[in-house]
DNA sequence: TTTTTAATGTCAATATCTTGACATATTATT
DNA sequence: AATAATATGTCAAGATATTGACATTAAAAA
């Protein structure tokens, strides 16, 4: 099999009939691989603690500095940018953990304050970090400083781009 | 909210006793999240044609120029790095609406040949390919060419470190 | 003040995603 | 040739992901 690439959906363009740009085409198709062996990588970079990547996102989330008194799911699902039903089924998950906790927001009585528990920052101070940094140092062997921060920037405006896209769509 | 970052996983490395880098943090939270909203507004993009992102990979998989015999399932995931039981399903499901042909390998009978039905190769041809490259156009938007080829080597090099992860646990 | 509109988080249905397991077939080893 | 190991694709179970819908609450409009 030669390097032809695809993206999720496109040929290299020498397909009769589409227009579609082969540069276009690679750098999505290779968002699409990264992500599905981020997340198998990720999980089994975990794997001793059971924690998910999606679970590891939401505490990484909630790891933050001022995150104490918590977040409401909807600001959760507007910084990961995930939808709310799905955010509701892992919390629960994460819930019945014990790593999190859910309260009611006293300024607003529909909404629901997530924070950390005392059992979830210890999961992810004892059995998270290391592994974690690992992770990272393995994935990204080979980036200088400045790739990284290259990288970043791509990933930034594909963001930017893609989040209009969806904004978009909302108002119509 | 200020503009502290998370990846999947970890903080701004302010938190005590972690020692996670910071730039590599935001670098994976990034693409976590472009991977969430390149599913939600890819699939949006397509939904005249009620095509998955997930199907649109494998559908443009297929369309590739020598594609036309088949390719078995299991080239099928190592080339889109998903898993054989995953890809099982959503061939059922392509399958079922006639747009992909599964047949039984003539080198080996454990194996099926997936292939593009007439129906799945119109399906690309006519639904699918304009409204891919106009999502392509607008999720692009301000990447000159050069932009696309770097960010498309960050990709391969992050792909090729963590394949070489993947398959390091798969010896253990 | 009352009515209308929008927001919140959860439930339901469907699709996607993983790992573990398995029957069958193929390949490698004895 | 016989046995052992590996490969193939599917089934099962559980986690994740979406959209649509909904009861309740808050904000905006009349």
């Amino acid at each position: 099999m030669s390097e032809q690439e695809i993206s999720i959906g496109a040929s290299t363009g020498a397909d009769t009939g589409t227009n579609i740009d082969d540069l276009a085409n690679r750098l999505f198709f290779r968002l699409y691989q990264c992500a599905n062996i981020m997340h198998k990588t990720g999980t089994r970079a975990l794997e001793e603690t059971r924690i998910t990547t999606q679970q590891w996102a939401i505490i990484g989330a909630l790891a933050r500095d001022g995150m104490e008194e918590g977040i409401s799911v909807g600001d959760l699902t507007r910084f990961l940018l995930v939808s709310r039903q799905n955010l509701t089924g892992v919390l629960s998950r994460l819930e019945a953990q014990g790593l999190i906790e859910r309260v009611v927001s006293p300024v607003d009585s529909r909404s629901r304050l997530i924070r950390l528990s005392a059992k979830g920052r210890d999961v992810w101070r004892r059995d998270m970090s290391a592994k974690i940094a690992a992770f990272y140092d393995a994935a990204l062997e080979g980036f200088s400083t400045t790739d990284k921060i290259h990288a970043i920037h791509y990933f930034d405006k594909l963001l930017t781009n893609m989040k209009r896209l969806d904004q978009g769509s909302e108002e119509s």
